[in-house]
DNA sequence: CGGTAACCGAGACGGTACGTCCCGTCTTAGT
DNA sequence: ACTAAGACGGGACGTACCGTCTCGGTTACCG
């Protein structure tokens, strides 16, 4: 995706530069039909009209609507607070995972579950997802884990992906797979598995 | 879904009787389709010409082609085989994760998560797949649970959908999320550390 | 049309009966439709479901759509009135078309006119239409000619065809091709013109 | 119908100007149609399909079958040929009503007629038929009429429109609505009672 | 008086065409 | 070179009716 901004190399660069009012404009538009009627309300048609835009500024940036969801997504993502210093480990994590699922079940939210639901089959966007998205995400999150390690909660050998799995997968599943309902209960539940699971023992050393 | 089959009460049933003939040549087609093309290739007018059916005797009985897709699926799909009988329960879950994940790599499993994809943004699908799928699926390897903490391998009170999502869940957000590759070692530290966290204490009765 | 209410000859007639409820019921409704949506509004399907009637059953006794609306415009169109024995028989001649002419802009008028259209590009229909429709009204009009030849007002060698179709075509004309409106006073020149043109000498013997 | 071919006013015509030969093609292909299965025959997936142009193309300028099939024929129909400095004018119209004939009789005359049929119950057709095809055709023949008037062969007062649906209104009644042959005979019969009502008196000043 | 033939309701079925939505490409002209 | 505008070929959608075909149930006639 957006394969076409970064140019081949050094290219000259004639002509008229590209219009950031143009980017802006149609990333907004595609926000407002994101939040009204989901990702399948983001037709080219429909965000280049909202935006005021021909149909081809959107072709020459972006290669379909999926890109530009994501694009306007992942721009405009709330990044994952940290709200460090407040308790141990387990509590953050556990707050982490609150603040995702009320990220997921915002207007945003429900954005970015039609973008995972579309790129079930589109191999192009899911690459696009992995690194727009997942990746830096994971990024995040694995700061935080690194930290636990430290301070010594967690114990010293544990893979992060594993760990990050273990706690985000569930959650995840549920909202996506199997359509339960995501309790703070259940978080708890999860996060306190993983710490029994993954917990620095007491008289480790 | 499929609301008109389960007709409300006993109605006469007038009028010529749905044909199965014409229902089995439709999820035929449906599944050759599915494993050429993956879910994009069902499209209803395809599905019709290759079971050389009209296309309004599709929407007579499914009201749009996931429907027909999660029909087929659910008609088709290979139960979770049980394997009992060999090694411990832990072995034995591995077991049911990995047939899982290879359920997921072949064709059909294509065609689960192409489901899982449309449903984001589609409630009436969500619902079905949820019925027709997803909780078929949990009741079955519930039992497996149950099982488990009968012979004393898991603790007692634990909550099986607590446990049964912190092992399935990780699975899934690998596949169906993160795009990450899902390999025997992680299902194996993911079964392991479920076991951890919600195996029965070796001293306590 | 209704090739199969005459028989092939004098089968014995085995079986149950016609019902003529049903006959009353369906013509009923496509009276009611022809009134409320045109000719296009009689549908098989409208039609059968308005008269809580099968499909099968109006299949058995008409061969399409047109044939019902012919049938239901023959069995309830209006007789031609005669009105005989007031005034002239230009005068008489005048009421007639005039009665046409109300005739046609009425509901039943409406239907007309939608036969008319559809049997442009339907033989069958249009045969139908001449033996139920055009050849009735005709031996109607023939026989106030007839009257008139007798009184000494229309010149006796005349062909009645042709008299008649000089009166009429131009109403028809304008009503079903040029779509102008037809006023009373454009039907009192015709008919003038007619009485110069095919009237009885008032010398001649 | 064509409401979109003349543009309000000088609007600047952005965007790819009309091809003119997407919609030579599409006339083309109707008249064949036409011509091989009557107006039934035009489809617009037919036209579509033999003009090698999407049905989008099509929708985009004409709102249904009827007006391609109007527009075909009034781009393509022969004028009335005026034959003109042969005869008197009584013999000039005669010419002119066979003519008439036979273009009604041609497979183009065949498509008139079922313009004609269809606009019975179509409004928009029905004016359509009458700014495209009646008005420029009786624009036309009322030429004729003039002529003759001032030639002193019609009576300086007739009505143009009387006189003319004197005469072609018979002939139309016989084609369309009872379906009667026309012979040359009625039409000499039809053209000389004319003018017997309409021809201007010998002896008047 | 019991068969049975034709009626009637219901509605499934294969099929044609409809008119619409959106796609992605293209051709203009204007800036 | 970028932009707005929009025509174009194309694919699929979901709908409306068509005319045919089973079905089960219901009469009237005829043997």
């Amino acid at each position: 995706m957006r394969i076409k901004d970064t140019a081949p190399a050094a290219a000259p660069r004639r002509g008229r530069p590209r219009s950031p009012e143009v980017r802006e404009r149609i990333l907004a538009a595609t926000e407002e039909l994101l939040s009204e009627g989901g990702f399948q309300a983001v037709t080219v048609e429909a965000v280049a009209a909202r935006a005021g835009v021909a149909k081809t500024s959107l072709y020459r940036w972006w290669p379909n609507r999926a890109a530009v969801a994501l694009d306007c997504v992942s721009a405009r993502m709330t990044p994952i607070a940290d709200e460090a210093g407040m308790g141990g480990f387990r509590e953050r994590f556990r707050r982490q995972l609150k603040a995702t699922i009320r990220l997921l079940n915002s207007p945003q939210g429900q954005a970015i579950l039609a973008l995972i639901g579309a790129k079930q089959t589109d191999p192009a966007l899911a690459q696009s997802y992995s690194e727009q998205i997942a990746r830096p995400r994971r990024a995040q999150t694995r700061m935080l884990l690194q930290q636990a390690t430290r301070a010594g909660e967690i114990a010293a050998g544990t893979d992060p992906d594993v760990f990050l799995d273990a706690i985000y997968g569930p959650l995840y599943y549920r909202k996506v797979v199997s359509g339960e309902p995501v309790t703070d209960e259940f978080i708890d539940r999860i996060v306190d598995a993983a710490f029994i699971a993954f917990g620095a023992k007491p008289g480790a050393e």
